[in-house]
DNA sequence: TTGGTTGCAAAATGTTTGCATGACC
DNA sequence: GGTCATGCAAACATTTTGCAACCAA
């Protein structure tokens, strides 16, 4: 199971996000890549783990993939989120359809809610604090996916 | 009464939420005193300080602070957060009503918004991921508050 | 060629832990 | 006296930084 990845489309779809105004290396690619095929969001920890385990040639370190995260994120390609269950940062591509999480607290796997609450909640907001320019905002939900709760024995 | 601890209506505030399961001690009072005088979640160097300062004669460890915020979270009555925008937890007593906030990115002014999306989103959880339990959520709005747009010269 | 990027190691940060002392029932 | 909490220091995990060597434009 090699789990470096050749496919041509796909390069295109790096392609796409790899912002401009920094310079192609192979590690950036590379990082990007790891995140462009994640289903979750990634600590930089998982990621330098993944880049070890693909290719067992090259190296990378921790530092440049610390440094090219804040790179990206910089660029605008990545956003780094902090979860209030976990102590690090996690890192995903920012994609056209921004998402929302529901992260289990047994397995901490993240399962995208299509949901986003913003809209429901931005008058509210407009008249709690009415001279407060809104540039973002953060939802996570927390809970036991349905794998957990079986092992649990799901009580309630 | 007539002790050098003056009986107030503060003092019962903190009788109210102090723990019966874990023992009052002078520093866990004094814990729960900032927290519960404090209009935003606190870090626990923030904690610290103001601890530090509000009186010389004592000492309180920094070990101290990090365990009994732990002990308050496991006894229910304090919560612990860590927001996207810093890269440490806060804490802030658990009252009756929950709060999100909305947290100025320039000055870091944590202000509290009325409103909460999980009523508004709960459906659509629901039809997302049919299985998974939701126990609780977080929201975080970013932006820039009145004071830190005035100071900025208000671009937007 | 040359400035940006990397790997390595060391530092910085926030948080936790081990242990002897100390407070309280 | 025995239990539990504290202060101190040292350990820990994550993230950042300094610097010489290296690589892509």
């Amino acid at each position: 199971m090699n789990s470096k990845i050749h496919a041509s489309s796909f390069d295109e779809v790096i392609d796409k996000f790899f912002p401009e105004s920094i310079k192609k290396t192979r590690q950036r690619v590379d990082i990007l890549k790891v995140l462009c095929s994640a289903s979750q969001p990634l600590s930089a920890a998982e990621i330098f783990d993944i880049l070890g385990k693909s290719d067992e040639k090259e190296k990378y370190a921790f530092s440049t993939v610390y440094r090219n995260l804040l790179a990206f994120e910089k660029a605008g390609v990545v956003i780094k989120t902090v979860l209030s269950t976990e102590d690090n940062a996690v890192y995903e591509l920012k994609r056209e359809t921004h998402k929302h999480y529901a992260v289990c607290l047994n397995c901490h796997t993240k399962i995208p809610i299509k949901a986003c609450p913003l809209h429901d909640i931005a008058g509210d907001i407009k008249e709690s604090i009415p001279d407060f320019q809104v540039t973002g905002h953060q939802l996570e939900i927390y809970g036991y996916c349905t794998k957990c709760r079986q092992l649990m024995g799901q009580n309630s």
